[in-house]
DNA sequence: CTGTATCCCACTGGATACTG
DNA sequence: CAGTATCCAGTGGGATACAG
């Protein structure tokens, strides 16, 4: 198969992977929920500068596609834990090649500027 | 160190990569100039749907991070190649593991409605 | 606490045409 | 070919208040 061809296929993938978790808050909402489940105020908390609106959006967007679990617990008032589900944490990989991109191209700015 | 602050610390460092990747097409060229340098018309084939003024707008933005190279050459009409620096090259793991994602989860969708 | 509903504006970015 | 300029619609998403 030709150079251009995988281009265009990784392209798709590509694309598909922006479809799911692009956007402005989901990779900041599943990376919080990688540490442990999370209520949704503790999620509105981590993820600075979110709004209500945009979480239970996002969170709707992830659980549809089975990402995130919801789980409600009836106490008063009623408890909601949202959690990765297997597939979601699939995402561990990609999540943990970002994090160490951005310590690694942090620091390679640093020593641009001396 | 309490998970907690291992999480603030991640959010921090996706914030990071979110800034520089972030957007709606930058994934989509980087992906493009993975695979070989490109000129400005070439990438604008690639990258189904994007209009010159977004292209070249991110473009300017990737290079300005040093993640892309501008070359010129005085040919007529004016050639222009652009190229992934040696930072760009470091972000080889992060587009690797979405390919490799999308791949494994478009299967997992597959099989789940079976 | 866990969401919903509205109002509304800024900005993204699409379409198109044009220049060097 | 490689970009620039302009015009403008759509909507993402902020602020706020409210409901269950």
């Amino acid at each position: 198969m030709e150079n251009n061809e995988n281009c265009k296929i990784e392209l798709d993938d590509i694309g598909f992977v922006l479809k799911v978790l692009g956007g402005k808050w989901k990779l900041y909402i599943l990376t919080s929920l990688y540490f442990e489940k999370k209520r949704f105020k503790q999620l509105e908390r981590d993820v600075i500068g979110i709004s209500p609106k945009m979480l239970i959006k996002e969170l709707k967007e992830l659980e549809a596609v089975g990402i995130v679990n919801r789980h409600t617990i009836n106490t008063v008032p009623i408890t909601v834990e949202y959690s990765l589900t297997e597939n979601g944490l699939t995402l561990k990989p990609i999540l943990g090649q970002m994090k160490q991109w951005a310590v690694q191209f942090k620091q390679q700015l640093k020593s641009d500027n001396q």
